[in-house]
DNA sequence: TTGACAAATAGACGATCATCGATATAATAT
DNA sequence: ATATTATATCGATGATCGTCTATTTGTCAA
């Protein structure tokens, strides 16, 4: 597992497609070419910005004879988001409960 | 309290200096000279950032004179970032923790 | 081997954005 | 009134980024 900081986090889910992908592929694994009927973009767009989220390891790949499956990566979320709230929301009751499980 | 949803909340942190900001201001009421002598850009610069942050409900802001005051609204952070974790990881323990928290 | 399909990569183009210097606005002090 | 200080806004510039078409790479079937 990669280590991303909050910053490249951030980057990579600063984009309503890259977030319209995630949705799309939240609770499924799913071949490129099924999220692209899902999207109003191309391949090619979707393979980058598959690329962008793989780099920021928040989606997990699986390549099966030729075709090449996604699905969010949950648990790298729930550390990204749970980084940014102890960074940037320390003084607060739900990042303390939060601490608790991300520090597992 | 604007709305903010996801992808504005996601590009106002995807930056840098703006991240930079955000920690210099996290448990402290500053006002603009003070973050542009923690950070290595100009007070416009600073300025633009505040805006966006201030944008995104990211900034509480207090004006006193001719200074104005900045810090960073935690509980937004936690609200934004629950936010994150129910729509992109909501098959996850730390979620479900999280969502008695946000929802009270 | 040839053809078809799936996905990634390359290159180009336009839009967005971070940054700066210059200026405007506003408040205080002399 | 004038000068000074604090912050916001404007306009320009260079960099980053999202999207496309075209092409390449890789896999399977006939």
């Amino acid at each position: 597992m990669t280590k991303v900081d909050a910053v490249q986090f951030a980057k990579a889910i600063a984009d309503e497609t890259r977030q319209k992908i995630m949705s799309i592929c939240c609770c499924y694994w799913l071949s490129v070419n099924e999220i692209v009927q899902k999207t109003s973009v191309t391949q090619p767009t979707v393979s980058h910005h598959l690329a962008v989220l793989r780099g920021a390891g928040l989606v997990k790949v699986r390549e099966e004879g030729k075709q090449t499956f996604y699905t969010l990566n949950q648990d790298r979320m729930v550390a990204c988001c749970g980084q940014l709230m102890i960074k940037f929301a320390p003084e607060t009751e739900t990042t303390e409960a939060v601490k608790l499980k991300v520090l597992v």
